[in-house]
DNA sequence: CCTCTCCCCGTTTTT
DNA sequence: CGGGGAGAGG
């Protein structure tokens, strides 16, 4: 899995199936505890019996142009002998259990290549899932490169949750569930279980610990009844009576759900789970199962993965128990030996060898997981140099650390002769208001950067009223959309007309949208009297006219969306709002347009491809049988292809953007490497933070700090601030515990790059690091027409046909997002000194214009490669008339910033 | 029915 | 310090 472009490429030994030696370990792998015990309840390593001979008469799918060339198959190079085993292993069951920086992912994706070019194996018969929607596309990017696009369309890949819902929306008639249902997200499940809980448990003031316990038992396929039952029998009443409650709650919770045909997230697994339990036979077109992080499954998930590969059982899984950070929403890491004792005969593969970090960074990130007592010690070493040391410091407070960070990318990139670019950078922190400090630094640094975790694209008011317009339109039984939109912009019904309506409904049994309709219409409906008759005959004909258009097959949803925003008004709607806010709000909205409008594009291609398909090759047997004898009629409307994908992204699936900084939490870091990596704020009250309770927490804290420390290639900094602002008070922190083991400024004793907090500058060493991965991202550009590289799954030039899978390939999804947070006083920002690097300037066709033709400024900023500014900024140009075309880097240089709140307030130390 | 203000509460991590 | 709920006033 890779993090940025420039780990996507790196430059690798010139020797492949490097012959691994004991002698070769080093550092780190502190050989005395660990030979011992992997054995012990685990299989011998089972060698895979082919003898490799490239056999020249197993040729890959003809219409494949990038089949296997004289030299042998590329996806077989580039691996170690431990890899190489993993990937060609021909035992139904394997299990990779290996350290971070191994390469297993690596070991994934080029065993997919070869099950389809060595093996034979139809891509469409393999199913590969994946821990995020951006992991897949970055998965699929490279199997692409070694089977083409053609075939690694046909696969099957996504997020657990992301395959349910495709499935479901096919076959999920089969247990009564009907194909638009919509998904919830966690606010509108908060809006639900507010209300729900406010009839059952009045005084309960925080009604998302209904929800966070409900899914707890959802994450094991369990329901109400197992609530009480999980009640021990000599518990106290008091105890009883809470399980009652919840066991209430969860039932009215589902039932509501049910009757406005609403799945939230656990919902796709839960419905997923009765869907194979329906219908065994879907296991039949799954010959190959792969799963990815498999240690962060939970009890549902291992159930799926049993299911998906009941019929075949051919499984390969992959993890490592170091990493399992997910316990906290019900993952189990014992699922990794449930696999073991289901499959006896499992071969059991390590990967020892690490190639993402330096030897130090390794040595460290293994001293804080050492730490964990009970931990199953396992080998880990590798053969980089010895590198930096790491450097661990604290800082007057949380400005001040966060002004370092800044200073060291500056100064790295300032020296680094062009050769370090914003993208190679990574800053991340526990929580996610942290990231707050750092943006307000990095703006004020003119730093470009992009923050993963905080308020979300999808989650911002002007979006989720577009959407839930939409949603409603699809599914008119939606009554948190119906809700939502009701009164936006404002029609004179309030809460109160709304909770008759409501009632209403449920008295007839119909859905809200039908009684408003019933009232549009001047029919009469028992329990309404007044209400305001001719706004909502408005409002129903808008709906209507939505249900019109995409129930359209070819209709464009930025043109449905075009029409929605201007027969409601909705920009006059927002300047009326909050005239300051709406010009950024607006542009947010276009930008979803924007992000619509591709979307439909994409979905033409695969059409095409779809076409193609069918006459190419119709020697389909088993499979989709079934879909034929049932009316499937609206699976592919664009609308909901469309709101499915944009229910199940999230923001880590924002494509990557070399000349941005990533600012992340260490959660959506997991899986991800740059180059030079800053985790910040690790006092005691974030890691562990202050809320974990018990070893388990802790220990799971511990990992997370472990998993942060191991995305780093060749710089890591650990830092915390001495004070720190909390309820707008000032309070001393200390370091974090975890980090007593790595005790000094620098750890191990190697050389540093910095002797003082100031600035660092680079030396031979890092820039021949530098260099060479350049030199290899030229050399490996991913396609001669050249999209930018680390782009993953950006809609590349027109020529490029691709076979999208609608469901799970989500790559434009995740629109460039506006306006960070609204109340940064500061402006501006702008590539730091050093420029950019014949990577970041690789030639990139523009996006082809699709359907609606809706260009944002931000769309066309972001297909020129050029840096996106921030909010602020783009709001500014607009102002000025100078919309899209500029050069973002000469305007935003243009704006002048403002001095920062955040300046006045150091406190000095006690 | 809408909007403004005041006050209280609480800060993990996310598919 | 910030979001959201409650209550008052238009
Ligand atoms: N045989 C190899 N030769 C050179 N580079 C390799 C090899 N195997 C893996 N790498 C590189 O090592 C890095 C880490 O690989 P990968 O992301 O697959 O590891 P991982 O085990 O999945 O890590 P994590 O557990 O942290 O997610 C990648 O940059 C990858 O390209």
């Amino acid at each position: 899995m890779i993090g940025s472009a420039a780990a996507n490429v790196k430059p690798e030994p010139a020797t492949n199936h490097t012959v691994m030696t004991k002698s070769h370990q080093s550092g780190v792998a502190t050989a005395k505890q660990e030979p011992v015990e992997q054995k012990s309840d685990i299989k011998p390593d089972i060698k895979p019996d082919v003898k490799f001979d490239m056999k020249p008469d197993l040729k890959p799918d003809v219409r494949d142009e990038s089949g296997a060339p004289e030299g042998g198959f590329p996806h077989l190079q580039s691996l170690n002998d431990a890899q190489f085993g993993a990937v060609t292993c021909d035992n139904p069951a394997v299990i990779i259990l290996a350290g971070p920086g191994s390469g297993k992912t690596r070991v994934i994706t080029s065993r997919v290549a070869d099950l389809v070019l060595r093996r034979d194996v139809r891509p469409e018969n393999i199913v590969v899932v994946t821990f995020t929607n951006k992991a897949a596309n970055e998965m699929r990017e490279r199997i692409q490169k070694a089977i083409g696009p053609y075939m690694t369309g046909r696969l099957q890949m996504g997020t657990f949750h992301a395959l349910c819902a495709k499935l479901l929306r096919k076959h999920g008639y089969r247990i009564e569930l009907k194909s638009n249902f919509t998904i919830a997200d966690r606010q509108d499940s908060e809006a639900y279980m507010k209300r729900i809980v406010k009839a059952v448990d009045p005084k309960c003031t925080k009604p998302t610990n209904y929800l966070w316990d409900i899914s707890k038992f959802k994450a094991r396929n369990q329901g109400p009844a197992d609530v009480l039952n999980a009640v021990s029998p000599g518990a106290a009443p008091w105890e009883v009576r809470k399980a009652q409650l919840l066991a209430d709650v969860f039932t009215r919770y589902q039932d509501e759900l049910k009757a406005h045909n609403i799945l939230d997230f656990d919902d796709l697994l839960v419905y997923g789970h009765q869907l194979f339990m329906a219908m065994p036979e879907l296991s039949d077109g799954m010959h190959e199962v792969l799963v990815d992080e498999f240690q962060d499954t939970n009890a549902i998930q291992y159930d799926l993965t049993t299911m998906m590969c009941a019929k075949h059982q051919h499984l390969t899984i992959v993890g490592d128990p170091d990493q399992s950070i997910y316990a906290w929403r019900a993952a189990d890491v014992t699922n990794l030996h449930k696999v073991q004792k289901l499959f006896p005969a499992a071969s059991m593969i390590h990967l020892e060898e690490n190639y993402r970090s330096t030897q130090a960074i390794l040595q460290a990130a293994h001293r804080v997981i050492s730490q964990d007592k009970k931990r199953i010690a396992k080998q880990l070493y590798t053969n980089n140099p010895m590198g930096h040391a790491v450097f661990a410091k604290g800082h007057l407070n949380s400005q001040r650390e966060a002004e370092f960070v800044c200073n060291q990318i500056r100064g790295l990139v300032a020296t680094g002769q062009g050769q370090i670019i914003n993208g190679d950078f990574a800053v991340l922190v526990r929580s996610g208001y942290l990231t707050r400090a750092l943006e307000e630094a990095f703006v004020r640094a003119k730093i470009p950067h992009r923050i993963i975790g905080g308020m979300r694209f999808y989650e911002r008011a002007e979006i989720k009223d577009v959407l839930a317009y939409l949603r409603l339109a699809d599914n008119p039984h939606d009554r948190p959309s119906f809700e939502r939109v009701i009164n936006v912009p404002a029609r004179g019904i309030g809460d109160t007309s709304v909770g008759h309506i409501i009632d209403a409904a449920n008295a007839l049994q119909i859905s809200c949208y039908d009684v408003a309709k019933k009232l549009a219409n001047k029919e009469t409906v028992p329990g309404i009297k007044r209400i305001s008759r001719v706004k909502l005959a408005e409002f129903v004909a808008v709906i209507e006219k939505l249900r019109e258009m995409a129930a359209q097959p070819d209709t464009n949803v930025a043109d449905i969306i075009a029409y929605l925003v201007s027969a409601t008004k909705y920009e006059a709607y927002l300047k009326a709002k909050d005239a300051k806010e709406a010009t950024t709000r607006w542009e947010n909205v276009q930008e979803l347009l924007n992000t619509a409008a591709q979307h439909s594009a994409s979905l033409d291609d695969k059409e095409e491809e779809k076409n193609e398909d069918d006459d190419a090759m119709d020697e389909d047997e088993d499979e989709d049988d079934d879909r034929r004898d049932k009316p499937t009629v609206d699976t592919n409307v664009p609308l909901r292809s469309f709101l499915n994908s944009v229910s199940l992204v999230s923001d880590i699936d924002q494509e990557t953007d070399q000349s941005k900084v990533t600012i992340s939490t260490l959660h959506a870091a997991k899986g991800l490497e740059w180059p030079v990596v800053f985790v910040v704020g690790a006092d005691a009250s974030q890691l562990p933070h202050s809320l974990s309770t018990g070893p388990a927490q802790i220990e799971e804290e511990r990992r997370l700090l472990y998993v942060g420390m191991t995305r780093a290639e060749r710089l890591l900094y650990v830092t915390w601030p001495e004070r720190r602002t909390r309820y707008g008070g000032d309070e001393a922190t200390i370091r974090s515990p975890f980090l007593a083991c790595i005790d000094g400024a620098t750890f191990p004793k190697t050389k540093t790059l910095l002797l003082t907090t100031t600035s660092p500058t680079v030396d031979k060493s890092l820039l021949e690091f530098f260099t060479k991965m350049r030199q290899h991202q030229v050399e490996h550009a991913p396609n001669p027409t050249g999209s930018q590289p680390g782009a993953a799954g950006t809609p590349a030039a027109p020529t490029a046909k691709r076979p999208l899978d609608l469901d799970t390939d989500l790559p434009d999804l995740v629109p460039v997002l506006k306006k960070p947070r609204p109340p940064l006083a500061v402006q501006g920002s702008a590539p730091a000194a050093g420029g950019f690097t014949a990577a970041s300037q690789l030639p990139r066709t523009p996006t082809p214009p699709s359907g609606g033709g809706f260009t944002s400024a931000a769309a066309l900023l972001r297909t020129a490669g050029a840096p996106v500014a921030p909010a602020k900024d783009r709001r500014k140009k607009k102002a000025t008339g100078a919309a899209g075309a500029v050069n973002a880097a000469d305007q935003v240089l243009a704006t002048k910033p403002k001095r920062g709140s955040a300046g006045r307030k150091y406190v000095s130390k006690k």
